[in-house]
RNA sequence: GGAGGGAUGCGAGAGCGGCCGAAUCGGACGGUCUCGAAAACCGUUGUGCCCCAUGGGCACCGUGGGUUCAAAUCCCACUCCCUCCGCCA
């Protein structure tokens, strides 16, 4: 959530950089009256509260004083004056109601260092590492898909019969590359981000303070008879773990990292690019999260993309990285790179991690704060996060990269000793 | 799953329905003293919201409801924690 005080004290502003977004004028301008309505409503209860307040304390000095009949006269007044303060509170519930669900609706400022653009079309490429075109061209590589069935590592029908389209079962070499990918990735980053083991079920109230369950986004698993859902990201469990906290600035920043499988519904995906291992209904990640404090964001974000790259220039993949335009931010970030490798089979570049600056967005619904060592005052972190290593994509493109004419799999050096072979046969 | 006990400020821990945003101790911070330190003594020490804003008001004692002129204190529901029993990787 923005601050609200931007919508009174800054609103042309606000408006300009939200239209970057798509933001429409007019649920700002909603917003700004609800706003309004909402602190009329709170001056009328508070004011309402404090003669009531003062009302019973007088109460209680005529009872201590013996004066009974006093008391019971103010007392029969006091009752009134409690029926108009009732009528007054259910106002100023519906106003704040009313405010939360328009404050809600509006995202992130983007970042004013984002280029212009309203969709992936503007986007723009800022490197690219390692990608030589015509060192694919002319060698008939084929899709991670082909060759994994073929060697036999890779069951897409059986998954089908276990759990339906867009799941994939692994069997032999193509099970221990998942294993070892994960291994590498937590051992990649463990001196800068403190390994985590969380639960892979969350409470409804920490998916939504996270800003990855609205009314929006159905991407998650909802538990039947327990009011929990999966995770769709490990981030959700490692941002849940600072809410409602005050952190020492000393503390900041704060890195994390968590292993997890992460489930996704993919709602409306169904049949876009979703062969083979692009695109699963669980999949399994390493998420690389960041806390600190405002002024230190932006190189934070430099630094936290290039931990997310060390992992494909490490596993020797080509790569590039891709800055995204305001107009295709999600909904909490204010700037994004995204980082796709190269899958020479299919000619296609897969996003396989998207490293985010959510600045106090994800912070202030989530009341993650901390004191500053000076002053002594508090303020909002600012939060970051991005994929570590995610297995479906990065695991497809090691399997298009390394296939060998026979139909073997020659792993990246980096993960000899995560899979205990160069080759894979099976 | 069954039976009990509990949830208060940074921590421990008090709190007859009114004088409780909350005793006391500890911690932290500032000061006095000291060459310096310790000890001692003094002081400060929650968060959020709102306003006619060097001041004032409102809310918050696990969460949500209720009773009452008035709730940390009474009632109901829920959540979590602890102990014991059962079950279990």
């Amino acid at each position: 959530m923005i601050d609200p005080r931007l919508l009174a004290e800054d609103f042309e502003q606000t408006a300009r950089r939200l239209a970057r977004k798509g933001v429409d004028r007019q649920l700002l301008e909603s917003a700004r009256e609800a706003a309004a309505a909402r602190r009329a409503a709170i001056v009328a209860t508070d004011e309402a509260r404090r003669e009531l307040n003062s009302g019973s304390a007088e109460v209680g000095r005529l009872v201590r004083e013996g004066r009974a009949d006093l008391a019971e006269a103010r007392r029969a007044e006091l009752a009134a004056a409690g029926g108009r303060l009732a009528a007054l509170e259910s106002e100023r519930r519906r106003a704040e109601e009313s405010f939360d669900d328009l404050i809600a609706r509006i995202p992130n400022l983007p970042d004013d260092l984002v280029p212009d653009g309203s969709s992936e079309e503007d986007n723009r490429v800022v490197r690219v590492e390692g990608y030589d075109a015509g060192a694919f061209e002319g060698r008939g590589l084929r899709p991670h898909w082909e060759v994994a069935e073929a060697l036999g590592i890779m069951d897409t029908e059986r998954a089908a019969k276990l759990s339906g389209a867009m799941f994939e079962v692994l069997r032999g070499g193509g099970a221990r590359l998942l294993r070892g990918l994960v291994n590498f990735g937590l051992d990649l980053h463990r001196d800068r981000y403190e390994e985590t083991v969380v639960p892979h079920m969350v409470r409804t109230e920490v998916i939504e303070r996270t800003g990855h369950l609205t009314k929006f986004d159905t991407q998650a698993y909802r538990l039947r008879d327990d009011e929990l859902w999966l995770l769709p990201t490990a981030e959700v469990a490692l941002m849940g773990l600072p809410q409602g906290e005050i952190l020492a600035e000393g503390d900041l920043p704060k890195r994390s990292m968590a292993y997890s499988v992460c489930w996704r519904r993919e709602a409306g995906a169904a049949g876009r690019e979703t062969r083979g291992m692009q695109r699963l209904h669980e999949f399994h990640k390493v998420e690389l999260v960041s806390l600190c404090t405002p002024e230190t964001s932006q190189d934070e974000l430099q630094s936290l993309l290039a931990d997310c790259e060390a992992t494909l220039r490490v596993l020797g993949l080509p790569y590039r990285v891709v800055e995204l335009c305001a107009g295709d931010l999600t909904f909490s970030s204010s700037r994004v790179y995204d980082l796709e490798v190269y899958a020479p089979g299919t000619g296609r570049w897969l996003e396989v991690s998207s490293v985010s600056l959510i600045t106090d967005f994800q912070a202030r619904r989530g009341g993650i704060r901390f004191r500053r060592a000076g002053s002594g005052t508090v303020e909002l972190v600012h939060s970051l996060n991005g994929s570590g290593l995610a297995t479906p994509r990065v695991w497809a493109a090691i399997v298009e990269h390394g296939q060998q004419p026979d139909g073997t799999i020659r792993l990246p050096e980096a993960l000899v000793p995560y899979v205990g072979t160069e080759l894979i046969t099976g």
